[in-house]
DNA sequence: CACCCCTGTCGAAGCGCTTCGACGAACTTG
DNA sequence: CAAGTTCGTCGAAGCGCTTCGACAGGGGTG
């Protein structure tokens, strides 16, 4: 391995120079520093990372929490991890992957070991035991999530709220009445994860405004369960002429299912859901959607941490990103007499 | 930050001593061990990482080079990168999360940066530019995935050929005569993949064995791809009776397509498929599947690279795991008189 | 009983880097 | 033209840990 001392002999100069010429932060002149970076690229040299954490008490790493479970939302959580990793490279950090399974225990080891200059956490629950770890801690930190009590943390997410809004409105601009909502697994509301109510609160004021009737059914990913779940709304509320799907994994399900019983999409039955839009655009057809922006929630979880361990940015600061409805070809005007 | 130093002062030991208690490299009295782990808890102690692995040259962090593009395989990607960090964590190690962005670049940095004490690869194509890298390097790397020569490298992967025969086999017990593959997209094969193309080999070698008339098709995800492959399939094979579907991404639609146009599955027409167990068991029609062991896969690779960080193990050591058919309710007897 | 060996502990020397203070040399400025 | 600046470079200290060699003391051996 080639070290900084072999640097500085073969360029001539003492270690320090080369020190500051690589990182920039004494004034050298421009003979020494062109000599310095010839002789880096010629012997190939590449500082070594632990000596640099080190001295510097910096790694210039990133800790990243993903949740282990896949029973829910995975191309979201990989699309966010993947735009995380990317932006961090841009700036200079790796990301060091720990799973959701460590839980608290994880926020300490890094915090304890300095492996890491500051976290990124995905799903976190609305009391989350992360949290009051997170606030005394001397790392920075971002969620990737909104939990109940925010003071004295930073987030990153779609506004959900919103979102459901927004959902709410189109269907009622589309003359519909009764709306019916494909809910997430019931254990993820029984998990408290904040993303899940704040839909339903937002769909729910909203439909509450418009004169909308809104029926919520939880619902896991599987034929049987949409199925099931599918009879029961029809039991309840015959004349449900919409739905919000929450559930990504139930898209395809719930339109193969609706297809079987007769109901064309959007013809009698119109469908909204709020996905990622490459689920929506490949649906057996395209759903109009409210688009869960993974990449950019992974890139602004980046640029706000990096601000924290740069000094810059505050504590404190909740960034919800405006939900945007992409028409596609599943919600239609409300069928007519209804 | 709590240092070694002051809990050698609290321990009352010399801080070499709390060293040795906490790697158990020499031997030390029960009495001064219990006396110095007891500190360690009251102060809440953790080594700082980059000291340590400056010192022992050693990080205890495993670079995990993780495909960036979500077009395939996203559900068998992630469970792969959750199984290899949750097997690195049991044993002490870390996850670096690289992009295959990176390519070949990422390989030299960690490699020189000594950031990571070995690289895990996904991803790996026939002739991956990363490989020769990888030879030469004087860190340990596992490949999951399976290059064109693996001279000199650590590979885990499925039984991809294996699996393909196992799908041939099935089908021909079944009494199918002709039978179409669903391949990957096109893309991947010209990215020269390797499973892709093992897969159709294992296929067609078994195949040409039975006397099974074999027709591959390359297909994307997409109902419109789907659809338009089912039908130049049917238009050269009328007599087609059963389905082996690469791409995962397609079963969904495969299925959803056959019914609508009133091909019932399995009386008709079946299907087997080679996804992860839970894309199989969650199908509208519950899938006969070759598993992929994106959990075992994951964890025989840190076991491979760890046992090489480690000394023992080989250089060269390719495993290739056993593919196991789950026979469900997509594949039946060959209708009679066809 | 003199010898050696083992066990348990310590001190000190780095690992490769950053960073602070110091110091000539070259420039201003009154 | 003396005094004060600024600029570019260097030396040395130290980040927190591992590890090597040394060494004291207690047992076993011949």
């Amino acid at each position: 391995m080639v070290t900084l001392a072999e640097v500085a002999r073969h360029a001539g100069v003492s270690a320090s120079t080369v020190s500051y010429v690589l990182s920039g932060k004494r004034s050298i002149s421009a003979a020494t520093r062109e000599r310095v970076e010839n002789s880096v690229r010629q012997l190939g040299y590449h500082p070594n990372a632990g000596a640099r954490a080190l001295a510097s008490s910096k790694s210039n790493i990133i800790a990243l929490m993903v949740p282990l479970r896949t029973d829910m939302y995975v191309p979201v959580m990989m699309e966010i991890a993947m735009a995380v990793a990317t932006a961090a490279r841009t700036h200079g950090y790796d990301i060091l992957l720990l799973t959701g399974e460590e839980g608290a225990q994880a926020v300490r080891r890094i915090e304890g070991s300095a492996l890491a200059d500051a976290m990124i956490l995905m799903d976190v629950e609305l009391d989350d035991e992360r949290l009051p770890l997170l606030r005394t801690a001397s790392r920075p930190a971002v969620l990737i999530g909104l939990p109940a009590d925010t003071t004295g943390l930073n987030c990153v997410d779609l506004d959900f709220a919103a979102a459901g809004a927004l959902c709410a409105q189109h269907l009622a601009d589309l003359g519909h009445r009764e709306v019916a909502v494909i809910g997430e697994a019931a254990a993820v509301y029984e998990r408290r994860t904040g993303f899940a109510e704040r839909t339903l609160t937002g769909l729910r004021e909203r439909s509450n405004e418009l004169g909308l009737r809104l029926l919520h059914r939880p619902c896991e990913g599987s034929y049987a369960s949409v199925s099931a779940t599918l009879s029961r709304i029809f039991d309840e509320r015959p004349g449900t002429s919409a739905f919000v799907v929450q559930n990504e994994a139930a898209t395809d399900p719930l339109l193969a299912l609706l297809r079987q019983s007769g109901r064309a999409v959007p013809e009698d039955v119109s469908v909204v859901a709020v996905c990622p839009d490459q689920v929506a655009a490949h649906a057996s057809v395209p759903l109009t959607s409210v688009a869960v922006p993974a990449q950019e929630m992974g890139r602004r979880a980046v640029e706000q941490v990096i601000a924290k361990i740069e000094g810059r940015g505050s504590d404190e600061e909740v960034v919800l990103l405006a939900p945007e409805l992409t028409v596609r070809e599943s919600a239609a005007q409300a069928p007519a007499g209804v």
